[in-house]
DNA sequence: AGTCATCGCAACTCAGAGTTGCGTTAGAGT
DNA sequence: ACTCTAACGCAACTCTGAGTTGCGATGACT
């Protein structure tokens, strides 16, 4: 629906400079400091352009976000939960590490753009979803105590991960991704995630 | 030293009353739609009084976030490790249920205000700091293994809370802190978290 | 090569940030 | 109770960026 138009004219080629250029103003400024005028001239494209083809500032953001996080996450299959959960945090990682990740992570989260909580609260919600899988796996190998909440599991390994980022500020690395999926794993097989 | 200034004149009133529509404006609007004459309004002051006590709106912005979150973290101390993190998890599930500890919260972790970032850090290295005090008291009395990292079990404690509010964005609860308190417990004794 | 939707451009309006000068008032000291 | 002064209210600015409009130029498909 959002990017499937009929490729007609120069439409699908502004558009899509359009919003990279949205996404990486977001990145450099965020989303308090981010100009239209900013965005038209990273995209080398006149003012009207932009307004021709968004309402607002903050449908022009909120289409940047919903293209950009459209890619859908792929699912690893290591054969062990511990093994699964450091895929998901590390790659989980590696995307808020860039600078995009973030730009885009922390525009879902911090303001109140309309039209971006129900992006945020359909990325986050479909992301989870998909990571459950390996929990359930895990739970069908009897890695898991019978009635753990798939997940709850899920939130315990990204959430420190989305607190360093959000809250401490340091840097994201792999080490942190590994230790949050051995916390994760130590409470889960210990029954504490129901 | 931030609001300890000789009563002269209807200074501190003004300052009082400025900082706290600030906060009220933030809850309501966000950073992002604040504007100062909104608060001024507000507080029942001019718009230029608020511009002869602070340089722009940044510098406000910064100020009422630093002054509202000068109160100290009361430290619970109720003999178990288990009981003193469910405390700990249960003051900030209501400071960050309530519409200013949300606002603020948000306000330091959404937008790069320049000054909030210092804010921010100084903030919650502090509170964690403190928080570890609980750890350390479980850590005497054989609660936890030997060389259990007091700083990165109160970070297993928040993560999920700041995951809720800023990511998922359902209503915190108490159900929610007991949760937290019982995994990062688990982890913990597992000596999971090192 | 022609057609038409799309884009560039200039010229607006409007709201909010931030500033200045001057008249007015609240409050501390005697 | 009465000054006297620092702080406030007010009006009138400038400036930047959001969002709009009309027209002429240009690029993509037939």
């Amino acid at each position: 629906m959002t990017t499937a138009q009929v490729p007609l004219g120069r439409g699908p080629k502004v558009r899509a400079a359009v919003l990279a250029a949205t996404i990486a103003e977001l990145a450099e400024t965020g989303y308090a400091e981010l100009t239209v005028e900013a965005v038209a001239k990273r995209a080398g494209v006149h003012k009207t352009t932009v307004y021709r083809r968004w309402t607002d500032r903050e449908t022009l953001v909120a289409d940047a976000l919903k293209d950009h996080v459209a890619a859908d996450l792929p699912v690893p299959d290591t054969g062990t939960l511990d093994g699964d959960l450091r895929e998901l945090a590390r790659a989980l990682v590696a995307w808020l590490s860039g600078p995009t990740g973030a730009a885009v992570a922390t525009t879902m989260v911090a303001d109140r753009v309309p039209g971006v909580a129900e992006i945020k609260h359909r990325f986050f919600a479909d992301r989870l979803a998909r990571g459950e899988i390996v929990v359930r796996r895990a739970l069908e190998r009897g890695e898991l105590p019978p009635g753990t909440d798939p997940a709850e599991v899920l939130k315990t390994l990204i959430a420190p991960i989305y607190l360093r980022l959000f809250v401490t500020a340091e840097t994201l690395d792999d080490e942190l991704a590994d230790r949050a999926a051995r916390i994760t794993l130590a409470a889960a097989r210990s029954g504490a995630i129901q």
